[in-house]
DNA sequence: GATATACTTCGTTATATGGCGAAATATAAA
DNA sequence: TTTATATTTCGCCATATAACGAAGTATATC
């Protein structure tokens, strides 16, 4: 029950839900998600790794960036599942359609740019 | 997005997986999800809205007592979809198993006299 | 109609959660 | 080794949520 309780709770958060749709696209570093919600750095890192804890992304880091991903063969079944279930029922929401426009333009966008805009602010 | 958060948040708590779960054996009274979460009525209550402003159960009201069953047919298919993960992925849960054993004792128990314990504390 | 009963709504309280900025950590560049 | 940079952790505040009991609502029984 613990479990699937991470997960539920994992997913009762719209801008969690953002991140997740947003990484359906393929792994993102952290800078490019930041961006892409409009959040201070520290309470995306925080979102993140809620979804880390549930089991629902994975996690690498390559020298000062981290880039995250969804789950894939290696994740627990009902964290695979959930995942499907959300891709199914998300997929053709407004805010997830208008997200995956904006995404475009950050991945065109100078990644080290990007973070330093995030610091000044 | 809405619709999928709303299913997620309702979903976000332990003791209203308990009471889907329970419902998942079929169709139950509140004073008898009362009785098996051991919580005051009108938390049960609250919970049961949640779930049902979620589109995940419906309800019918027979006299004075209401009834409440997980949506079918004609339930959303995020919510339909919902359930049905919920039961793969917490079937084997051992709080549920155990809350099945209860709620077996439940149903054999009295309703008339299960409201008026209720009514008393 | 009056009373009892089953449930819900309301008001309150305690805790959980999401947000931020500052400080800490880790890695790269100078 | 010092400095810059990307991310995380920490401490704080505001809001959301779960719990309760009291009061309200609706229905059955007297």
């Amino acid at each position: 029950m613990r479990d699937v309780l991470d997960i539920t709770k994992a997913l009762a958060d719209g801008n969690r839900l953002r991140a997740l749709m947003a990484l359906a696209g393929g792994e993102l570093c952290v800078c490019q998600i930041i961006e892409m919600l409009g959040l201070a750095p520290s309470t995306v890192s925080k979102h993140m790794s809620i979804l880390r804890q549930a089991g629902l992304v994975e996690a690498r880091k390559e020298g000062r960036w981290m880039y995250y991903r969804l789950v894939s063969r290696d994740g627990s079944k009902a964290a695979r599942e959930a995942i499907a279930w959300l891709r199914r029922n998300l997929a053709a929401s407004p805010q997830v359609v208008e997200d995956a426009k904006t995404l475009k333009k950050i991945l065109c966008t100078d990644r080290e740019e990007l973070c330093r805009k995030q610091n000044r602010s």
